[in-house]
DNA sequence: GTGGGTGCAAAGTGTTTGCAAGTGT
DNA sequence: ACACTTGCAAACACTTTGCACCCAC
C-alpha cells in the first residue's frame, strides 16, 4: 500500500528494460509508469489515456507494442473476463497468486490469496502428472446488499 | 462416459428449446447435435465444421446466433483461456464445477474437481460479502514427461 | 550514425447484424 | 399465414502490422 513499494515496482520494470536492451523513449516511460502508478486492473484504452496526460504524444499502436513487454517482464499479468477486451493486472509483482472475484452487480472486481487454494492446485496438477506453472481463479458473484439497496459497500474499498 | 448419459443432456437442450418457445430448424438440430455429441471442447469455428457434416446448409452466423442459446441453457459454458476465441465446454450438465489444466506442451486440457476447492471459494467469497454465483479455475501447467521424452502419456487421456 | 521505436492508416481476426428470402408451427 | 430463422455480406471492435520518419544510444 506505500508509495515505496509502487516506486520498486516500477524500477524493476526498468531494470528489465535494461537488462534486454528497451530503449527508454518518451512514450515508453509515459506508458511503463502510468501501468505502474496505479494499482487497478487496467485496459488497453485505459492505458492509453493515462500515458495521453503524460505525454500527448503516445499512440495506440504503441501501448499495444508495449503492453507485450510489461507482461513479459512478469510484473503485470493479461487477464480476460470473458469481455471483448482484456484487462491488465500490475498487482502480480508483490501477489503473484493472488485471485479475483467478480462482481456482476456493481461491476468491482475483488482480490484475494489463500494459500489453501493453492496447495490443493498443486496436488492436483502432480496427481494428474503436471507441473504447475501459472494458476488462476475467477470467482463471479452477486452481493446481496447490491440487489436490496441498490448499493453496495464494495463500491468504496477500491 | 455412456451414450446413455450424452443422449440425455442433448434431450435436456430440446426440452430447454421447447420451454422457450424455439423452433427446430434443421441447422439448429445439426447444431445442437454436434455440440452435445463430443465431450470436447470445441471452438465456433470447429462447431460449424461438425454442424455442415450433418447438414452443409449451415451458416456460421447461424452457430453464432445458437452459440448463446446454448449457454443460456447451462449446458455449456463458453471457457476464455486467453486465445483470440473462445472455446465453448458441453460438459457442464454432468459436472458443473469441474475446472480445468491447460499443459503447454501438449495443448491437452484436462478436466478435475475438487470439492475442497469448491468450500473454501464459497468461504472466501462469503466473508467479502457476496455470494457465489459461478467459479472456475485455471492451471497452467507443463508436463514433465513431454519435455523429457518429446511426448506426453497425457496425449491419450481425451 | 544507425538500428530500434514511433505514428499513421490500413489490414486482420473473431464475432455481430441488417435485410430479403425461407420455413416450422 | 405469420413470426421466427436463415444465409449472405457488410459492419464491428479490438488488435496487429507495413512503412516512412524519428530519436535514444
Amino acid at each position: 500500500m506505500s508509495t515505496g513499494e509502487r516506486v520498486s515496482v516500477k524500477q524493476r520494470f526498468y531494470q528489465f528494460a535494461e537488462s534486454q536492451g528497451l530503449r527508454l523513449t518518451t512514450q515508453r516511460m509515459a506508458i511503463i509508469d502510468s501501468a505502474f502508478d496505479t494499482k487497478q486492473h487496467f485496459t488497453a484504452e485505459q492505458l492509453l489515456e493515462w500515458s495521453r496526460e503524460k505525454d500527448k504524444s503516445v499512440s495506440r499502436a504503441t501501448v499495444y507494442r508495449t503492453l507485450p513487454l510489461l507482461t513479459a517482464s512478469g510484473l503485470v499479468k493479461e487477464l480476460d473476463f470473458g469481455k471483448a477486451y482484456k484487462f491488465y493486472d500490475p498487482n502480480y509483482a508483490d501477489h503473484p497468486n493472488h485471485n479475483h472475484i467478480i462482481c456482476q452487480d456493481c461491476d468491482r472486481i475483488v482480490e484475494f490469496e489463500s494459500e489453501q487454494i493453492e496447495k490443493l492446485e498443486d496436488e492436483i496438477t502432480h496427481n494428474h502428472g503436471f507441473s504447475l506453472r501459472s494458476q488462476q481463479v475467477q470467482i463471479t458473484a452477486n452481493c446481496e446488499e447490491f440487489k436490496r439497496s441498490g448499493n453496495c459497500r464494495n463500491r468504496d474499498c477500491n
